[in-house]
DNA sequence: CTCTCCTATTGACAACTGTCGATGTCAGCC
DNA sequence: GGCTGACATCGACAGTTGTCAATAGGAGAG
């Protein structure tokens, strides 16, 4: 089962499936327009769940590895095991990270295409 | 007298002339490499002065605009004149704005090269 | 079924953050 | 000098966040 982040908003998807990539997309590119109040919340959102040292390397580590489980994460990123699931759980909801559940093991891989929609809001 | 953000680390200059971009530059990509504690920490420190929708649209603001005194600020924020200021000294200690004073207004000014950085930080 | 292991959730606490009213500071004008 | 306008700082307050110990949930091994 794969895990994503279904918030309350419901249509995230920034990067579902890694094909489309940045079709309709949100928050329009920040630089240039003067941004609209919901933009500017949902932006905030995603900026916001990168915004931590321990998640950035979490992100880092995921990213180099490709996929990771829960349990290679404590020892990188010197917490506790609650301490790292509220992070996953935190990246999940933001549509950055994606868990899928195998046997007793949770892995844990990057959205494919968030990173990049988050560098194009940023003006990219 | 331009306002720089002098923050105690003294070396953040993340896009201080957009002359030289990318010499040694802090954060090295996020993705691709595990991250160092401390670039995850400078990286999460920028980020965090992004991650609020009243910031975002500051910027979009001052970017749209090119340069904004902080009484034009008041109004399209929809925030009293302590908040625009606390928010502007926020987005300059983080490197993105920079101020100058003339007369009795203060003028903003997108640190150049500074979004380019964190878009490079994010895996561009 | 029971036991073990991996992960998620809960509850609590300290630290941080966004906001505003009140006040301070400084430059220009009379 | 005194006054006005633009901005910064202070103090306070509510809301959020990162952290961990304790506990719960669930899948595989015996």
């Amino acid at each position: 089962m794969v895990v994503t982040g279904s918030t309350s908003t419901g249509d995230r998807r920034a990067g579902g499936d890694g094909k489309a990539g940045d079709s309709d997309g949100c928050a329009a590119t920040l630089v240039s327009a003067p941004l609209s109040d919901a933009d500017a919340v949902a932006l905030a959102r995603v900026l916001a769940a990168l915004a931590d040292p321990v998640r950035l390397r979490l992100i880092s580590i995921v990213s180099s590895v490709g996929e990771v489980c829960s349990c290679d994460l404590e020892g990188p990123l010197a917490r506790s095991q609650p301490t790292v699931s509220h992070h996953t759980k935190v990246l999940v909801e933001a549509g950055i990270l994606v868990g899928e559940k195998r046997g007793r093991w949770t892995w844990w891989r990057l959205a494919p295409g968030c990173l990049a929609e988050v560098r194009r809001a940023l003006g990219g």
